[in-house]
DNA sequence: CGTCCACAGGAATGACGGGCGG
DNA sequence: CCGCCCGTCATTCCTGTGGACG
């Protein structure tokens, strides 16, 4: 490419109108330098945590509420001023902060502590132990005070049990120099009871709720960010109203809300339009949810896209049995050996969980009890998306419709 | 009212590729 | 290089079960 071409590139950049003058704003990481509707948590958790700067112990913390509910976004906000702070106190602090869920395992959860606590890790090797021990030598070695903030702990907790929340909350007592508080965040309500009260009592030492945002709310919040998102005056009330509403009736997520509006900009921009009005939005929501079937669907291992294509080609209402029975005519023509109906039987399950299959265990009394399943998403859309795979994609092209 | 279908879905176990420390 | 541990995906074996049929 020469220098001509790149040049022309970025005249069409600059020349093209745009409704957007900052999209960063809208971007899910964002955090706002004003929380709107969530200043009695912020005070909360400053408050809380505020001890730490004088080289008291704080309590160990547990945030509640829904997805989109502010947690993560408030937290942010109380902690890096914190972390800024504290080169002028007595004791350093440090803050670790791990997405239990995006880390995926136990291990790696662990492995992003020690990352942030400046300890190099290998990725995989060690056992979770070692790891955390590992992390205790390093903290006791420099120390410090670490704020360790688990987010969706809750899905830590489901998939590996209560044991590492245990070790931590029990760290503080084997820990000669230095001190570990915890800050979990779940989303889910009823995760308390998933712990051992052992656990719970270590943890739970002061909690903050925060509840979905209203759709009101959400408006105020959209329109904030609307402001500083877009040129004045390009996205209508009505527009901001609707991904308010919609949001809203979706358990008051924000960040789905703020998404929303950045999609819908970015369709009325590619559009031409002067204006961001409802169709947008509308336009926008569907096309949300197919980028997310693409990419689940994309994703998937061979077999379950198998299991998949002979889901959306059979009749409704079919069968684990009947479905088993496409499945294996399908690896067959594939070259491919056939998994057990019982694992079949589990990625059906993960399908529904991902959406792209409703099924639900039904029983026919004399008739046995099995899984009903139906596709959510069209033969067609399944054909498309596949048919560039290599593995699957020529299993597609003259498959007899049913 | 018991039987028995056609599976559900938990638990244990293992194969595999990757990566460590010694 | 070995022995160990990891996560992932799978198999095998198993017990459980809602309700139509007889």
């Amino acid at each position: 490419m020469d220098d001509k071409t790149v040049d022309e590139i970025f005249t069409r950049a600059l020349s093209t109108p745009t409704l957007f003058t900052n999209k960063t704003v809208l971007r899910p990481d964002y955090v706002p330098s004003r929380l709107p509707f969530r200043q009695a948590q912020v005070t909360a958790l400053g408050e809380a945590l505020a001890p730490v700067l004088r080289g008291f112990i704080p309590s160990n913390l547990l945030l509640y509420g829904k997805t989109g509910t502010g947690k993560t976004a408030v937290t942010r906000r109380v902690l890096t001023p914190l972390g800024q702070r504290t080169t002028h106190t007595t004791v350093p602090v440090s803050v670790a902060y791990s997405n239990t869920r995006m880390a995926g395992t136990e291990y790696r959860v662990l492995a992003e502590l020690a990352t942030a606590l400046s300890l190099r890790v290998p990725f995989t090797g060690l056992a979770v132990t070692e790891l955390f021990h590992r992390i205790l030598l390093r903290i006791a070695e420099v120390k410090s005070h670490v704020i360790v903030v688990l987010d969706e702990i809750d899905f830590l907790v489901k998939n590996y049990g209560d044991e590492t929340l245990y070790d931590f909350t029990r760290a503080g007592e084997k820990l000669s120099d230095g001190h570990i508080s915890l800050i979990g965040i779940s989303n889910d309500l009823k995760f308390k009871e998933l712990l051992d009260p052992r656990v719970l009592s270590g943890l739970n030492e002061e909690e903050i709720m925060f509840p979905p945002y209203t759709a009101d709310q959400l408006k105020t919040i959209l329109t904030e960010r609307a402001q500083s998102a877009f040129l004045d005056g390009t996205v209508t009330d009505a527009a901001i109203s609707l991904c308010a509403a919609l949001a809203a009736s979706e358990h008051g997520d924000a960040r789905r809300a703020v998404d929303l509006l950045r999609v819908c900009g970015e369709v009325a921009q590619r559009e031409g339009a002067r204006h961001v009005d409802e169709s947008h939005v509308r336009a926008a929501m569907q096309r949300i949810e197919q980028d997310r079937m693409v990419d689940a669907l994309k994703s998937l291992p061979l077999h379950q896209k198998l299991v998949l294509v002979a889901a959306v080609f059979s009749h409704s209402n079919s069968s684990t049995g009947e479905l088993y029975d496409d499945y294996m005519a399908l690896c067959r023509r594939a070259g491919s050996e056939p998994l057990t109906q019982r694992r079949v039987s589990a990625l059906l399950t993960e399908l529904d969980l991902l959406g792209l299959l409703s099924v639900r265990v039904v029983s026919q009394g004399r008739y046995g009890r099995t899984k009903k399943v139906n596709p959510l998403v069209s033969a067609d859309f399944v054909t498309e998306i596949l048919a560039p795979d290599p593995s699957v994609g020529g299993l597609l092209v003259h498959w007899p419709t049913k």
